[in-house]
Formats: C-alpha cells, structure tokens, sequence
DNA sequence: AAAAGTTACGCAAACGGTTTCGTGTTAATA
DNA sequence: TATTAACACGAAACCGTTTGCGTAACTTTT
C-alpha cells in the first residue's frame, strides 16, 4: 500500500525545508531552478497532490457546496442537481448532498452539520414539513454566519437570500388560457395542500386565468391530493361528481393518474377531455397519450442557482449591505396529444 | 455577521488555555468542575460546534465518501443513492456525488480530485465508456492508496474491492424461462452494446434459456440500440422484418419505446406480443400497457454498498491479506399487464 | 517538617499545507 | 576594501483541534 506522500516526505527526502517544497512546487521566483527542477521532478515522480484537507483549513474554503433537496427518486430535483452539479464542478467545486426526505429535522440536522466547514455555502429547495412549520431559524442562523444560501423552486419569503423559481403563476394562467380558448369551460385544478408555496401560486394563476375569461372558480372543481400515497379512489370519486372536460395538474404524477382514471371511465382524451400537468419528465413524454407538460428547466435553474452562489462565495468584499436577486425562469408549455392543437 | 466562534476564542474570553476549552468540553477527568462548567456554559451560550475540518486533518477521517456514478437523471441510479444516502448519513457519513456522464475522463478526473484527502472511500458504478476503454488504473492506484472502493452494478473483474450486484443472469433466464412456459417461440433480445457487462450478463441468461428449452438464439433476433438518442426507425425496421412474439429489453425506456412501436404497428399487448425490461422504475409502473418489469432493489444495493464501504473504512485493521466480497442481490420479476398470467 | 501524591491546568507537538519575514552567502557597487 | 543589493533558502506563525506530558500549588502521609 502506497502512503500518500506529503511535502514533509519530500523535504526530508531532498533535505531541503518544507517551504522551499512548498515554494518549488507553486514556481515561485524565491527558489533556485536547480532546487526547482529537482522537486517538481521528484514531486512528479511520486505523484504528490497538496491535501485538499489541509488546504481548506488554511484557506478556509472548502470548495465544496452543499445542497439539501426534499428527495432525490425525483425528475425535477435531478434534473435541477445536475445543472448544480455540471456548473460547480466546471468551476472546481464538488457538492454534497442531503435528502431532507420531506422531513423538517432531517433538514435542521443536515444544514447545521455542513454548516461547521464542510461547505463553502448551500444551494437549497424547502422540505414540505418546513413549508408547513413555517420554521425557518436553521436557514437564519446560516446566512448569520456569513454562509451564502440560494433557494430554489420551494422558497420562503421570510428569507433574505439569493433565489432562483420559475414564474408559475403566469404559466398557470397561460395553461389556463390555452385551455378556455380551445373551448374548455369546467376546468378542474388538481394539486396539493397549499402550504407548497408554488402549488399556491399555480393555484393563483389557474383563478385568474379562469375570471379574467369570465368563468368563476369553482372549489368543487379544485381537488387536493395527499403529497404521498395518492389512492385512486379519491380521484375516480372526484371525476364522478363533477363534469369536467379539461385538467391543470400541479404534477406529472397527478396527471399520469387522472389519465388513466379518466380513461378507464371512458372519456376519450383530449376529445373529451384535455390534460396539462407540470414537471416535463419521462411520464410526460412516454405516457398514452403523451402529457402536455410546464417544461420548468431544471438544468438552467441549478445552473443558475450554482452561478449565484459560487458568485456570492467567490465575492470577497463582504459589503456591509447585501444585495440579493430573485431569478425568475421562463416556464414553457410543451404541447403533446393531451390537449387538442 | 455572528462569526463561528472558535477554542480560541473561547479560551481567551475566559483566560484560560486553548486545551483545557477542548479538554473542558469533553467533560476530560483532568479538568476541574468550576472550570469545566463555566467553559460548557460559555461554549452552549454561543453555540460552539467544533469546526469539522480541522478534525478530519487531525484525525484522518473526513466522514465523507465519495459517490461516482454515471448519471443522475436516471431512476436506477437514484434509487441506488438513496440507499447510499441513507445508511450513510444514519452512520455519521456524508455523501459527495460527482457524475461520470458515462465520460472515462470524468471519472478519472473526479476520482482523483475526492482521493487527495476530501473523502474515506468510494462507490462508483464505471461510466460506459470506462467499460469500453477498459482501463482501470484510476480505480487500482485509488485501491493503491489503501482507499475503500465499492462497485456497484456496473463492476469489473479486473479490481480487487467489494462488489454488489444482482444475478442478471438468472433473472434474464428466467424471464425469457417464463415467456417460453407462456408459449411465445420468437422472443428477441433488445440491448445495448457488449461492452456493458450488465447486458452482457442478460445476453448469456437469455440464450441460455432459449437452448435450455429447445430453440436456439438467431442473431438477428437481438437489436442492439445505441445507449443514447435512440431512433424509432432501428426498431420500427426490427418489428417489420422480424416475426417476434416477445421481447426482452435490458432497461425500461427500450421496453416502453418498443411497446409504442409494437402498438402502432398494430400489435396488441400482451396477446400478440409479450414485454419484459429491466429497471422497475416509473415508466414500468404507469405506461400502457404497464410493463412486466426485473426490479433491481436499487435502494437496497445502495444500502449494502454503503454498509460494506463504512465497514472497510472503520475496520482499523489494515490486514495484509484483505478480503474482498460480491454481494449478490436477488433480483424480482414483478409481473404486469405487458406479459399474460 | 520533609517526602510523596493529587489536582488542575498549560505547553507544545501534531495533522499538511501556505506565507511572511529573516538571514547567510555571493556578487555588484562605491 | 567596505557597503549594499540580489539571491536562495529556512524558521516560524497560522488555520482549529486533540492529546501526551510537564508542573505549580495543594493535600496527604510518615
């Protein structure tokens, strides 16, 4: 077994002094070409790397970036990471992740372990049990310290940080639209409980759409579904009660879900019955019949995320008054056989 | 800005030396109760938490390991990571994720970044093109180093580490066993090329079925479709010239892009044509026709990798003699409506 | 009262680097 | 020949912790 070899090997073995390894090795003017030569030949040779440990502590930079997601059995929070993580490791940085699994505490123990050195600042989106608690010290006590935070997608306004979302509310509406001009008129919502502040604002832009065409919103028309463990029943029930001849789903799941029960009753889509769901996934795209789809960019919007923050890291005037900007991504609508053309 | 409060600090506010804080705040016999009161009271009042990479250079221990696997878009290999995520991070452990992008340099690069003192071991699934090229010495002069390594999935023979796998073979025998027993005489293999040992593995299970019941495997029975951007012609091509009764296809998208095709050909699931893939991830669950899957247990795979790594890592004892183990996980068939019962 | 033992703490080295400053040797200048 | 500058390198501090060991001040024993 090869022992990593460290600048004390190389100075004991060259008797020279560490710093003049040290030196050598970052070509500094200070050291003879002789010296030079012979320890970067050395160093070459053995195949010595500086300590990233070591480095960090002395720096105090760890290069590391730290992002906390709710789960990551996920189309939309991969795609996001891997914009995250195409961006940090262009720019040398590496990501840790943590699954908060939804979960507030699992979010709490997380943040405040990489927040003592592991990162250099967080890239996060809110687990639905914070969203609900409405609790937000752990993200406080972070940005306190000085540590930069971005917040994707499930954000809080309580928060002063950097943040990146797309605008939901209008691509709602414009889903909402699209679906009155093509001679809709019972439009049903399907989402989740509203402490998901972007199933809120879908929700805003689903009424709006609906008064500004001179339809009422209907709450019989608006169906939440438990995050987890959605059962078929509730949805089948939901259709047999109402007549409905077009759907906004705030997920592809939902969507997927509605089809097929929708299908199963008989109604032929999109004749009968169109579909507009979020989240432009592989549901969307290969389900029968394909999903008209809220294509969010996930890539973009961790790439972006990771711009922010890195660009925050990297800032080293620690101005007294912080600026921080909202981005706001531009949702598309990805029309398929869902929805008539 | 609250800055993190240091031994340093706190030692100096209470006059006393930096050791006696450190040893004061491990409740040390040596130190006095007055003393060690105070520094705790004075530690808890500004939430002293040690800073953690100060102790990974002392002790040589980063409580980190190191993931590398090909993509993250991917429902396999999340599932894979969820399982690593959380025995890790329940046994004090974080995980950093770097990804391949099936790029051999990626991986070389990424290994040798995390290798220089920023993780305790790696779980990798080797990039398709690592597998082609095969080349392994980044993997050999990591296991040099004495760094636990663990494969998953997409392991080579060539290096000496744990392993964790499932039995493709078997599990693609008796998939193809059981389209026999249903009836079915041409049953193609749809795959990927050779150089994935994975599907290699599918390859030998599926012939050796076909031979064990009688028929024998004809080559142009078995499409293979490039690992990226597949086009519906190669297999709209397949169908025509090739009378098929069933299908064999190493993951869930060739299966689900198969099953379109199969349709609008005509083909009615499963009387005229029965589906098998690998990977039982959202697509199998919700297409249409839902899709008779081989369901990997990615999660727990992901645990046993973990658990194996962590145990190496911990395992003070550097034996001379290691001993490495492949664990091999019993894959499921988890039967649906693409195949009759 | 002298010797020995306790108690409670500080010093310093170590982990693996970086960097500032000081200094001995040689070469150039006055 | 004395003064100074340039060169090439080493000592030491520092990042934040941990820990073995030394020791001053008491307490106990004989």
């Amino acid at each position: 077994m090869k022992q990593k070899i460290t600048l004390k090997h190389i100075a004991r073995e060259l008797e020279v002094s560490i710093s003049t390894v040290s030196k050598a090795l970052k070509n500094s003017e200070e050291i003879g070409r002789d010296t030079k030569e012979k320890v970067q030949a050395f160093a070459k040779l053995y195949n010595y790397k500086p300590n990233n440990i070591a480095i960090s502590l002395k720096n105090k930079r760890t290069k590391n970036i730290g992002v906390i997601i709710p789960d990551i059995v996920h189309h939309f929070f991969t795609t996001v990471f891997r914009g995250i993580e195409k961006y940090a490791n262009a720019h040398g940085y590496n990501v840790i992740v943590c699954v908060s699994d939804e979960s507030f505490d699992k979010e709490v123990i997380n943040m405040e372990l990489l927040a003592n050195g592991s990162i250099d600042g967080f890239i996060m989106s809110l687990s639905a049990e914070t969203q609900q608690k409405n609790d937000f010290n752990h993200l406080k006590e972070v940005t306190e310290q000085g540590i930069p935070l971005v917040l994707f997608d499930r954000v809080t306004e309580e928060i002063d940080c950097d943040k990146v979302v797309i605008n939901d509310m209008e691509i709602a509406y414009r889903a909402v639209d699209k679906l009155i001009k093509t001679g809709r008129k019972r439009i049903a919502l399907v989402t989740t409980e509203n402490y998901f502040n972007v199933s809120k604002k879908r929700a805003e832009g689903y009424q709006k759409a609906l008064e500004d065409n001179g339809l009422k919103m209907e709450e019989r028309l608006v169906l939440k579904l438990p995050y987890t463990e959605v059962n078929d029943e509730m949805i089948t029930k939901f259709f047999d009660t109402n007549e409905i001849d077009a759907v906004l789903c705030v997920n592809e799941l939902f969507a997927i879900l509605c089809m097929r029960l929708a299908q199963k009753k008989g109604l032929r889509i999109p004749e009968d019955i169109s579909f507009i769901g979020f989240t432009n996934g592989i549901l969307s795209r290969y389900a029968t019949p394909t999903l008209t789809t809220v294509e969010q960019h996930g890539e973009k919007m961790g790439q972006i995320a990771a711009e922010m923050l890195i660009k925050k890291i990297e800032s080293e005037i620690d101005e007294e008054e912080e600026t921080y900007r909202t981005e706001v991504i531009e949702a598309t609508l990805i029309e398929r056989e869902s929805t008539p053309n």
